[in-house]
DNA sequence: GTCTATACTGAGATAGAC
DNA sequence: GTCTATCTCAGTATAGAC
């Protein structure tokens, strides 16, 4: 992948119009996206833009499933087939591939504050994803030391990413997978976890 | 404080605003919230809100400082004064603060996300608080187990507080004091930290 | 697939009456 | 302190030409 989280296909105006949104959604929410300014950032019209994607809620649809979930779940498929799945090494997988993707980590952050409102029209996607991603990590047989309670460090390390990811695009120029490093010392303390990371 | 987190003064339409505007900026942000809708949950006209606060800027300055700051300095100044300054004590404090003025923690968070941006009349206000934060809590002499690194635990810790409240705002029902009891075995583990919590 | 034109609704802000 | 009235601009969406 050399576009980190862009969209490709075999229709370059749709393509725009996705990447357009991403950074919209990002930046100004959901709310704050307007069609209009859509077209103007990839050079149509509003009914071009509405064409491609029917509505605003369409477009909001379009760009969570095809844009922000794919490669996420390949993470946690590729650690299910490890012979000894770790926890910190899913975890730095997962921020190594975010790291190369901020817009669309931005579109994630900002969305899933907004969508807190049970009438946001991607507060449903947001509920069940946060359920499924548990839900799926239980499953694992995790490679863990004696007394750790996974369901609790799951849920903690996952708040504590969103909280980092947060910080990583408030200051421009920080290296995500490094504010990540110094977490794994508060997440998977020495010599508790020696050997397990 | 019986109404928690809801502003009182002399001046009965310029508070009822004031709470109104903390719900809409946390359902629907700063771009998805309009003055006419303030108006009309306040029984106003939009001239009648815009005479009290000048303009939407003026509104979010005006919750921002007098509504969401109010409180969380106390706790920190609250800590300074004690003999021996606990981090898992401070961190009690600002949950069980925050657990009792939902809606000042969901435009909190909502706005802190719509802030990333940089162009967000708010992204002043949410850089600098993080970095003060961070900074007064970094000049207190903490009660630590050896070998803790206070500023990474303060800044993981900080990250996962925003996390975990996203997911208590996000689930009804739940209790946030008891979600942090699951944070803290994480974030302080034993036998590390027994007789340090 | 993209356009123009249009319908309808709502935004933020100001002036000035009461 | 609150209103009505008004200005200017932008919003989503549809119909229909090309």
């Amino acid at each position: 992948m050399t576009n980190a989280g862009a969209s490709s296909s075999d229709n370059p105006s749709r393509d725009a119009i996705l990447d357009a949104a991403v950074a919209s959604f990002g930046r100004l929410g959901y709310h704050g996206t307007s069609i209009q300014r859509i077209a103007t950032d990839v050079g149509l019209t509003k009914a071009g833009v509405l064409h491609h994607v029917g509505s605003k809620e369409g477009l909001l649809r379009l760009v969570l499933t095809e844009m922000y979930d794919s490669g996420t779940m390949d993470i946690m498929a590729e650690t299910i087939r490890d012979e000894r799945p770790s926890i910190p090494t899913m975890w730095r997988r997962v921020v190594a591939f975010n790291n190369r993707r901020p817009a669309l980590v931005h579109m994630f952050s900002t969305l899933s504050a907004e969508a807190i409102d049970p009438e946001h029209p991607a507060h449903d996607y947001f509920a069940t994803r946060e359920h499924d991603i548990v839900a799926t990590a239980l499953n694992i047989n995790w490679n863990v030391p004696d007394g750790v309670d996974v369901e609790k460090l799951l849920r903690a390390g996952f708040a504590m990413m969103d909280g980092i990811q947060l910080r990583w695009l408030r200051t421009p120029g920080q290296d995500l997978t490094a504010m990540w490093a110094d977490c794994e010392n508060v997440l998977f303390p020495l010599p508790q976890w020696e050997g397990y990371r």
